[in-house]
DNA sequence: GTGAAAGCGCTAACAG
DNA sequence: CTGTTAGCGCTTTCAC
């Protein structure tokens, strides 16, 4: 194995040296760090990791938690895993993955062994069991999700009021004048879910800023269900001409159910989702996504910031994108 | 902080002792040994993982190298990473991720810098870029799937050949005597595609074993050509009521192409898949699915193996489970 | 701008 | 069965 005593040999400089040209926490005039860097080429020197991790106090690993529950959304999250692995990757860092079941017990044990330098979470829920030990540990993390208690922690999520908000701008900008919301299942509410309940909040809030007509109701995942809705939102406004579904499952049987219901879609009504990006362009819908690459490469560097003494902001919320498609048109 | 000389001191014993407590490397008498486990408790000790590595020449790290293509079939996949970092943790490894993009270079790093000490490659491809660094390193790996050049390799893959004939035993067991085969896309066999040719093989052969008739056809991913191909699998056998289908896209339009043929599912013709558990499930399929539990678990038993010094068997081909649904009856 | 040297916390060989 | 001790390869003072 070739050490760093062996390079600075072969460059004829002292061991230090070497580390400081890696490191540039020094300067070093140019000829000695071109020398150095020769040898390292020459050698084909690569730092050991476990040393430089135990010298340096830094395993350069940052620890990335799976979700909770699994399969909520697999593209999106894997798209934020290899946002991660990439970003973490610019700031010579690797990632360490732990599951669901390692719990707190396996964050525990990975920061107390200094294993990794930090934490990031993926799909973080509102009373999430992950965050105590978070508090705990001496790691900084980065949270991707919004918990209930959020003091004292840095967090990256997309605005989804603003989300909800910009579906209502597309549409009041389209010239839609009635509007409607079509939400999650009930139950979702009722547990509080953060995400589902500002998406809401900002889709009412921009309409009666917009001085506009607005009905919103839940939708089960079965199509009786979204039916009843449409036509509950249509019996209580009729001119209703613009919809915002906040509902996946419910997505596959909205344009079937307006159709039953006489609405084509999108000559009679503009039908705008918040949804997954794979989702919509199947189904050519106008969408807001959610940004998997952005929500992971900001969390790396929201840590990495952290890791270097800064600062970071307790909440980061990123803007919501709207893609137009077929789905909605002018009225 | 707390070292293993505190822990040492408070038990009133050698660092060694508590170092062999831990890792079990030679014994101890039980006194000495619940002496020193009550000191870990109550100092709440962990060891430091990158003194750990360092001093131990073990990283206790495995790197798990994810597809290079993404989407293939992220349930799948997730479930194998899920069930890699559970059997890692069972023989106290975490586990590192290292996505496509990092490639052969990232491969060679972390495998230079003792980052990790072996290497679990996912979903490898017949002629395979990962493959020729993992020749190099000193670390051993394991691949899940197989390359076309897997001499000195270890893999460990699904037999799908034994797959290919576990479905016709399923059929003829009911009492099918003319079966069929609806494969991948004939791009898939052009190129050689390890498994998909191996699924097919061992189809044929059982066919001929069991003295029965068969026919295989590939099919695209569009109704079109599935109708077609099941309208020409109709003409060479007017008498097919099995059909075997390896081709999860064509799944969809199977059970629909059949009816326009006038054939029903499953009194007319019974249908076995070869597909992802979710795929089968949700249309009551009769299917052999891909076992990543298993495939990620075995993958990591073969690597532990190997990193204690136990050589492990060059090919570990898992055998099929076919799981009985509604599609197929006994004729 | 560069060198020398002291550890970092743990493991494993050596000794008893 | 247990203690003593010598490093592992790197970073980082301290010194020049």
């Amino acid at each position: 194995m070739v050490t760093i005593a062996d390079v600075a040999k072969h460059a004829g400089v002292a061991p230090s040296t070497v580390s400081y040209v890696l490191t540039g926490k020094r300067s070093i005039s140019p000829r000695t760090r071109s020398r150095v860097r020769e040898s390292i080429r020459q050698l084909g020197y690569h730092p050991h990791a476990g040393a430089r991790a135990f010298a340096g106090n830094r395993a350069n690993v940052v620890a990335l938690v799976l979700p909770l529950r699994p399969g909520v959304h697999l593209p999106a999250q894997m798209r934020i895993v290899t946002s991660v692995v990439t970003a973490a990757r610019r700031h010579d860092m690797d990632v360490l993955i732990m599951t669901a079941d390692q719990g707190a017990e396996g964050l525990r044990r990975v920061a107390a062994g200094a294993r990794a330098d930090g934490f990031l979470v993926m799909d973080v829920e509102l009373d999430d069991v992950r965050v105590p030990p978070l508090r705990e540990m001496p790691q900084p993390s980065v949270l991707i999700g919004r918990p209930a208690a959020a003091k004292g922690l840095v967090c990256v999520d997309l605005d989804f009021e603003a989300a909800g908000a910009r579906c209502v701008e597309h549409l009041v900008g389209l010239g839609h004048r009635h509007v409607g919301f079509l939400g999650a299942p009930s139950v979702v509410y009722q547990r509080n879910t953060g995400y589902a309940q500002r998406t809401m909040a900002g889709f009412g809030a921009a309409a009666m800023r917009r001085g506009i007509a607005s009905t919103a109701l839940p939708a089960e995942d079965d199509y009786e269900s979204v039916l009843g809705a449409l036509r509950a939102l249509l019996r209580a406004q009729p001119a209703m001409t613009g919809l915002v579904v906040h509902n996946e499952a419910a997505l596959g049987w909205v344009v079937a159910g307006l159709r039953a219901l006489g609405r084509k879609v999108p000559e009679d009504v503009a039908v705008v989702a918040i949804c997954p990006d794979e989702y919509a362009e199947q189904r050519q819908l106008t969408s807001v996504q959610l940004p998997a690459e952005e929500l992971g490469r900001r969390a790396v560097e929201l840590l990495a910031a952290r890791l270097a003494g800064v600062p970071a902001p307790a909440l980061t919320l990123l803007a919501p994108k709207l893609s137009s498609r077929a789905s909605s048109v002018p009225r």
